[in-house]
DNA sequence: GTGATCACG
DNA sequence: ACGTACGTGATCACC
């Protein structure tokens, strides 16, 4: 059975130069096309195993298509001539491994690979190229490989693949859909007004451009006289689109049979090129033992140019402290190094890394530091691509992948060279290492870009000066660690352990069955049914059992208080007690890691574990803070939180002027907000009223619904709304505040904080009612938890700068989005206290003061 | 992998 | 009439 494998080597050769980074041999030729290519053919080599192999190329000067029409093909971008040089090479590469090169004068590669495809001595004829108009040539002989995003990768196009894709056109149409749509990037003009899927429809009606012709009567309207006008065009374009498959090739089917190559023929060229890590892929198995495994580095270590450099480090999951580096890439306009965390140890990298006068591009600078900490080798001057990229507020999160794809950078995918899930491995080493460094290089090319995004948002100064000295804050702490006392868990967990097993068995007895208490299902089925109690609420798949539906049952069964207790308790089990121990360190310490470019407002968020979720509200649960305590023997604990950072920011914000004076008076603000709004004087406000006042300035900086407050008061929804009325009788600047934001939301597609942080919001001008009451009620919280979160990072580099130059021993540990840990000798809290606050309270001057209010103790629980 | 629930600011 | 408070992460059950 004879097998033709065909290559279009134009198309494959661009491809390959604009999917890699710039390399380079020792005499400096370009060679990352070739170095593209050779993958490919490799790799086709291997899968295809063909009996016939041959790779077509573009005639240099113009084609018979010009006579025609002779703007084919204009406007293109002229071929750079770091590509142009090294088609020769991609030839000679072809040659060595014994495949023939067909050019012809005044025919394109289309045309020769057409021709080829159409010989019947082929039983099967499989194409390979990255350009879809060779998909004509699909028959139940004829496959054609389309290149995707990346080097290796192709998608198999046969008769049903194209049918599928093309809603069940025959491939041959394919002419016909480019005679009405035309080819931009050929300049085939088509019928101006007519897209894919306009031409689809036409042609799967009338199956050809002629037959088209024929029936125009039957069009109507607008597209009657677009189709009409531009008969010319339209066959024309089919023309142009028409591969021709009777090129007067002069070689025979015995020309182009391909052997098993002589690797002795390629290995000199692959020297030459100074493809060594290819060599070891050469099915020659002889010369693998003369291979040597390190990728040879292409760029110089001591080269001034490194001055500016990336340093990626690649982990397979993101935990850092737990993760090994499994490969490591240097990357600068010079080119790329591999290698894998050996290098970190060769001594010229490590000076590099370590030399203070010089700037390492990161994509996750937090990550690089601690991982190169773990290396004994400590990082100073650095850039944080995800940082700059996270304040442009990218849609679909901050990811190299996402901040490629909003500068149009071709990026392979981690999940399709790494798999996904349990599978996760590193693939093998040339895929690995051609990865590597595409990353590297798209983190130097992508930096620079987002910086200049940045400069147009004039956001630079919040990335210069808060979110990237705030990375190394964040990993100092994060580093440092907080003590934990897993003694003190354990006592609770035995504790709990037995209350819970003790709740078990009389929720089990109230019931009269035994089942999952932790399966809302299940609980569902005895509350509901078997008890027959009222169902309050119901979620997508059934019953609600939450918090608020029991306490509502509560009086109805006594069941339900032993639930909530259970819930209580199961919780504070299952997450804190024995989930906490499960993440504390052989140091004795827990080393959480703050994640700086996830929210959607610019707070931080804290995972593995989350320590900005330790309880606090009830008083079991706050227990579990005497684990925490400080590191040293002699050292105690501080905590320091903003009072009202988010109500005051609202005051400064909103210019209100009852609002500012009661927090010019140092005022209780829920008990000032209650007199107002309840038209009483301060003295007589009770404790209801004050509750409920708290619960409408909650209200306020989530942007308030009348249901919502309602909801959270158990109160109704007229009652809600009378207060909101009233509340904004009372606080009108308040009221002109939320407008002016909702506003701000509508005219510029985002809203911003106090120093220029910026979220889109896109949804303010959706015809849905939820997601545009969303999006308002976003336009209103954003600016004031954003500007808090704007506030405390802030705070956290002064204070950091303050301590570094003070002769404290103090450490920041821990942030609570409104809240500061420390830790420190309990002589140095006075000083501490002294420091810290003042730094908290003057980082920014708002029209109101700024107050924190600290307490020292010897654990967590102790610090109020 | 998704949804429900609940811990925090 | 519409059906919500804003922002997170961990655990469990269940498909």
């Amino acid at each position: 059975m004879n097998k033709l494998l065909v290559l279009d080597g134009n198309s494959l050769t661009y491809r390959a130069f604009f999917a890699l980074p710039p390399m380079s041999d020792a005499s400096g030729r370009n060679t990352n096309a070739v170095y593209g290519f050779t993958m490919m053919l490799l790799k086709l080599m291997e899968d295809e195993q063909p009996t016939h192999f041959a790779v077509a190329f573009d005639a240099s000067k113009k084609t018979f298509r010009h006579d025609t029409f002779a703007e084919y093909k204009g406007g293109r971008q002229k071929t750079p001539g770091e590509l142009r040089e090294q088609f020769p090479l991609v030839r000679d590469v072809c040659r060595a491994f014994g495949i023939s090169v067909l050019e012809l004068d005044q025919y394109e590669a289309d045309d020769i690979i057409g021709t080829l495809s159409k010989d019947e001595s082929f039983d099967q004829v499989t194409i390979v190229t990255g350009d879809k108009d060779l998909l004509q040539l699909i028959n139940n002989r004829v496959t054609v490989y389309l290149t995707k995003r990346g080097i290796t990768d192709v998608e198999k196009m046969n008769e049903t693949a194209f049918q599928e894709r093309y809603e069940g056109l025959q491939p041959i149409q394919m002419i016909d859909l480019k005679g009405l749509m035309g080819d931009k990037s050929d300049n085939i003009p088509g019928i101006p007004g007519v897209g894919e899927k306009t031409a689809l429809k036409l042609i799967s009606t009338y199956g050809t451009v002629e037959a088209l012709y024929e029936h125009t009567d039957e069009l109507k309207g607008k597209q009657k006289e677009k189709v009409e006008a531009n008969e010319r065009e339209a066959k024309m374009s089919k023309q142009l689109a028409t591969i021709y498959t009777d090129v007067p090739l002069d070689v025979t089917v015995d020309d182009l049979v391909f052997k098993p190559y002589d690797a002795s023929a390629v290995k000199p060229l692959f020297m030459e090129l100074q493809f060594k890590s290819l060599i070891g892929k050469l099915s020659d198995s002889s010369t693998e033992e003369t291979v040597e495994k390190e990728v040879r580095p292409t760029i110089d270590l001591s080269d001034q140019d490194l001055s500016r450099a990336v340093l990626f480090l690649e982990q397979l999951h993101d935990d850092y402290f737990e993760e090994t580096i499994v490969g490591v890439a240097i990357a600068s306009d010079r080119g790329v190094t591999i290698g894998d965390v050996t290098l970190l140890q060769d001594e010229r990298v490590k000076e590099w890394i370590e030399d203070e006068s010089r700037t390492t591009i990161c994509l996750d600078a937090k990550q690089t530091i601690i991982q190169l900490k773990r290396q004994q080798l400590s990082l100073r001057g650095y850039e944080d691509l995800l940082v700059a990229g996270y304040l442009l507020n990218l849609s679909g999160g901050t990811s190299l992948s996402s901040i490629a794809s909003h500068f149009a950078y071709p990026l392979e995918e981690d999940e399709t060279v790494y798999g996904k899930g349990a599978k996760i491995k590193v693939p093998e080493e040339n895929v690995f290492h051609t990865h590597l460094a595409e990353k590297a290089h798209a983190i130097l090319t992508l930096f620079e870009r987002v910086v200049s995004e940045l400069k147009e948002n004039e956001q630079t100064e919040l990335y210069e000066a808060l979110e990237k000295p705030l990375v190394s804050v964040l990993a100092e702490m994060e580093w440092a660690g907080i003590h934990v006392n897993v003694e003190t868990l354990q006592h609770m967990e035995t504790d709990l352990r037995e209350r819970l097993t003790a709740l078990e068995v009389t929720i089990h007895e109230l019931a009269g069955e035994p089942f999952n208490i932790n399966s809302p299902k299940q609980l569902g089925v005895v509350l509901f049914e078997k008890l027959a109690l009222p169902p309050v609420k119901k979620t997508k798949t059934g019953y609600s059992t939450a918090a608020d539906v029991l306490e509502k049952l509560a009086p109805l069964h006594p069941i339900i208080e032993k639930i909530m207790h259970y819930r209580e308790l199961g919780k504070l089990q299952s997450t804190y007690v024995e989930g906490l121990q499960k993440v504390v360190k052989e140091d004795g310490k827990i080393h959480t890691r703050y994640t700086q470019t996830l929210t959607q407002t610019g707070r931080l968020s804290s995972v593995n574990p989350n320590l900005q979720n330790i309880p606090i509200r009830l008083e079991e649960g706050r227990r579990i803070r005497k684990a925490f305590t400080a590191s040293e023997p002699g050292w105690v604990l501080y905590a320091v939180d903003y009072s009202q950072i988010e109500l005051r920011i609202m005051a400064h914000m909103s210019q209100d002027e009852k609002m500012m004076a009661a927090f010019l008076h140092d005022e209780d603000i829920h008990t000032s907000t209650a007199a107002n709004v309840f038209k009483v004087a301060n003295e007589e406000v009770t404790s209801l009223m004050r509750r409920q006042a708290k619960a409408v300035n909650f209200g306020i900086i989530y942007g308030i619904s009348d249901y919502g407050l309602s909801q959270n008061l158990g109160i109704t929804r007229k009652e809600a709304q009378t207060f909101i009325d009233t509340y904004f009788e009372q606080f009108p600047g308040v009221k002109t505040f939320m407008d002016a934001a909702i506003e701000r939301a509508r005219e510029h597609g985002f809203v911003e904080t106090m120093l220029k942080r910026r979220r889109n919001i896109p949804d303010i001008h959706s015809r849905n009612f939820n997601l545009r009451g969303f999006a308002e009620r976003t336009a209103i919280n954003t600016p004031i938890q954003g500007t808090a979160a704007d506030i405390i990072k802030k705070a956290m580099i002064d204070v950091d700068h303050a301590l570094q130059s003070s002769h404290l021993q103090s450490k920041l540990l821990l942030q609570v989005h409104d809240e500061l840990i420390f830790e420190g000798p309990a002589e140095e809290m006075e000083a501490l206290e002294k420091l810290v606050t003042d730094a908290m309270e003057h980082t920014v001057t708002l029209d109101v003061p700024l107050r924190a209010d600290g307490a020292v103790g010897t654990t967590w629980f102790d610090t109020k």
